[in-house]
DNA sequence: TTACATGCAAACTGTTTGCAAATAT
DNA sequence: ATATTTGCAAACAGTTTGCATGTAA
């Protein structure tokens, strides 16, 4: 165990999450390589991989979890997949149809202009921009 | 039958579709009150209260097919439910997470400044945006 | 030693599909 | 007459849950 692992191992804890090997391999799946974008089949496909031996209702769960405890972001997405972010800064993202994927869009420069008030008695909790891209024509 | 089943039966007619007693009477619910957001599940009840006697799978079914033949769009959104909007145009939306619905931004004055350089090879297909909100806090 | 976490399979939800009966052309 | 559409039920995908077993504190 380095000290990634204590890093994260008191994160959890501080969720109120006990810091278990699914949980830490599966945190260090995520936490350890910049930000990612998953799905949860693709990161139980990701944890088989690597020997990581956890039940697919686990990563559920344990995405879930994570999400719950603010680890990770779900990103709002047109289709049946659900996906996590594990940037959970206020930022948006270009969805590549070819290969299925998002990709972050820094935001500092990024500015929406022109709302339109809000309806009374009600403030923003959140915007999410999705860009959809595509191949372009040549 | 008035002018506008006929109107609507012509639409349909002209996207390859026959217009049908379900067709033009989920169209009629869909297109005759200004714009609407409606599920699947939301329209079927819909339907049935105003019996029309359309099974759920003819409901997704043709929300599917209106929506290849461009009478309707779909909403991104996080979450299990698909959306699907009677305006078609570029417009964006507000989520009421108390009432579980959708609003439509009138989008002429709203501008998104700031994107990155696109990744080479791609161009914009579309702009989804959901403006979440929540109660104010007073 | 006890409360929490895991794995499995079963349940569940939203959606799609195969096929026989009904309908539009 | 014949190709398309419908309804039903069964299939399906993604996700959640109940419960017995395993593990962290």
């Amino acid at each position: 165990m380095d000290v990634q692992d204590f890093v994260l191992a008191e994160r959890l804890r501080q969720a109120g999450l006990r810091p278990t090997r699914q949980r830490l391999s599966l945190g260090a799946i995520l936490f350890s390589a910049g930000d990612r974008h998953v799905s949860a089949e693709s990161l139980h496909k990701e944890a088989l991989a690597a020997r990581i031996d956890v039940s697919l209702a686990t990563v559920y769960n344990t995405l879930n979890q994570f999400k719950a405890a603010g680890l990770l972001r779900e990103v709002a997405f047109e289709g049946d997949r659900t996906f996590f972010d594990t940037n959970t800064s206020n930022h948006f993202h270009y969805y590549i149809a070819e290969t299925d994927s998002l990709v972050d869009i820094g935001t500092e420069d990024l500015k929406v202009l022109g709302l339109p008030p809000l309806p009374a008695g009600t403030e923003i909790d959140r915007v999410d921009i999705i860009i959809r891209l595509r191949k372009s024509v040549r």
